[in-house]
DNA sequence: TTGAAAGCGCTACCAA
DNA sequence: TTGGTAGCGCTTTCAA
């Protein structure tokens, strides 16, 4: 189990551990070490596997090659596509990744943010709570390498990766308005994210440049833990006479399947008597009973992005600050009407 | 973003770092420090958020409190939630997480280990890409806390926490049978893995046991990275009028939804002209067009078991190696008829 | 009841 | 061109 040690070659070969050290680390020429002792160095070190030890290396120079990855649920497909594409890229670059999920916890943020850095972390990509405003501040003013993806806070300024929703929800409300639904309810979580707020006020935004009131009922939020109970419960709502609403937008993927779900069980057809658009995609989406239409967003390319960013910012720690949206596509399936 | 040291604390203090560390490591008592020093230590130590630095408490002590998980892609939806619950199941024990994805490599999952080991993770968990009997039968001689999940080598005695396959797939062939289907084909994955091979090997057996002839062409092996059009192509060829298969099982959840996506495509009917059901769940598996058939197994159950039987070995390095198979259960829907 | 000192494995400075 | 040595922050042995 045990690897062999920089002192071990240091006797065997008699040189001192300074002179292995340096050729190892690839600055044998600038500190010119002869020829020959590189040489044998760099033999014997191969052929007995050396690798230093990262932790006695990391208490020394301040630095882990790891990059940190602070998420809320490593288990929503979402962000576990994210977590495998900011491991490729950085492991390209030689950098590994851990990560830590918070479960939306401010407390277990904080943590895991704080044990990232005591393991000397070289950089950090998060993906916050939103109720974390303290040490982002902190981080950010210590100029500690970071970028934040798809939660954002709005009164620092970060390196930012993230979605444009605003765009996103345009389509979505233009289409349902094409397919000739003006009663547009919109269905989401009662999370205070930015990214779900800017879904919302699109959505509210769109429909009064469309001409297309929003009636109190129409939009209902509900909780990151809901049941399918509560799912059904507000679809009641907003077929209500009084509210009558003839298109549903889902703010998430997640929301949109368990909407569906409802409607299913209700009876309800899509899209005869209810048109359904979902901001954001699923895989198997389009092998529903009604393929369902609906925003598709790069996810690879937001981890991708990220470590981009996060290298600059490692090797410039005073570079100015990058904010980057990708944007979204609208894949027109059967759930609003044929087109 | 430092936080306070040992040496920092004994010089405020005027006390040695050795009493410190003693109290704070909770031997002050065993130590006999007098109370008043303990006290004053301690309440100095919270008063300034004293963390002890990992680095070089495991350099010194050769542990981490982190659990290394091996495992072939983080974006598979199987292995994140499995990651999720054993992040959570460590925890509760103080430990954390480090994972990384190998790609089923065996050069990257040779390198994942080593790296983790060289971090002084005090136990691993690998669901092994089942190429790399070299380390695990290295791991196993050291004496190394490990257990391997999903992924198992036949000839090495490991901890092992996996699936009872063979009642799965079992209860698939003979829900077809019941269903009125006799010649039933079998598409999977020419992966060399013992998971996927004792869902073969039991599909043919229990054919046998229940009289069902598997014909020449009733078993197909796709590529990891098959496509659409590869898909249609076994379903045409188990089509054929020479083989006319009129069930078919898919020995993954992902081949499952592939496969209804190439039925659809093709225009045959399910339940009617063929019967689908699927090794492995899918979460919108019940919004299918139609339904779908399948096995589910506890998922996270996996994690949190792998994480027991590890705590447990990393008490006792001689323990006797456990090994534990979850049941599978079998949730009729429409993909063979009605029921 | 407490402290001094060695040492984990490495890097980096200063000498030689 | 190379080596000695200090020190990263901690734990642990031995001495006081």
């Amino acid at each position: 189990m045990k690897t062999i040690s920089l002192q071990e070659i240091s006797t065997a070969l008699k040189v001192s551990k300074s002179t292995i050290s340096y050729v190892l680390n690839g600055r044998g020429d600038e500190k010119r070490i002869s020829i020959n002792t590189q040489q044998m160095i760099e033999e014997y070190a191969k052929a007995h596997n050396y690798k230093p030890n990262p932790l006695a290396r990391s208490l020394i120079v301040g630095k882990s090659n790891m990059i940190g990855f602070v998420l809320p649920n490593i288990a929503d497909f979402f962000f576990a596509r994210i977590t495998r594409s900011i491991e490729k890229k950085a492991m390209q670059s030689g950098y590994e990744v851990v990560f830590s999920s918070t479960g939306e916890d401010k407390e277990r943020e904080e943590k895991s943010i704080q044990s990232m850095l005591d393991r000397n972390v070289d950089g950090l990509i998060i993906a916050s709570s939103q109720k974390n405003e303290k040490d982002i501040l902190r981080l950010t003013q210590n100029k500690f390498p970071m970028v934040l993806i798809d939660r954002k806070y709005p009164d620092i300024s970060t390196n930012f990766v993230g979605l444009n929703n605003i765009g996103g929800i345009t389509m979505l409300v233009e289409h349902l308005i094409n397919m000739g639904r003006k009663k547009i309810g919109f269905v989401s979580l009662n999370m205070d994210l930015l990214t779900l707020n800017e879904r919302l006020n699109s959505y509210e935004e769109t429909m009064k440049r469309n001409g297309c009131e929003v009636k109190k009922g129409f939009i209902q939020q509900l909780e990151y833990n809901h049941t399918d109970n509560d799912m059904e419960r507000i679809i009641k709502i907003m077929l209500s006479k009084s509210i009558g609403v003839e298109g549903l937008i889902f703010s998430t993927q997640f929301l949109a399947a368990d909407g569906i779900r409802a409607l299913n069980k209700m009876n309800i057809k899509v899209p005869t008597d209810m048109a359904v658009v979902s901001y954001g995609h699923k895989n198997d989406f389009d092998l529903f009973k009604v393929p369902l239409t609906a925003i598709d967003f790069p996810v690879e390319e937001i981890g991708e992005k990220a470590v981009d960013i996060l290298l600059e910012n490692m090797k410039d720690i005073n570079m100015k600050k990058e904010e980057f949206y990708f944007n979204t596509e609208l894949i027109v399936r059967e759930s609003c009407g044929s087109h």
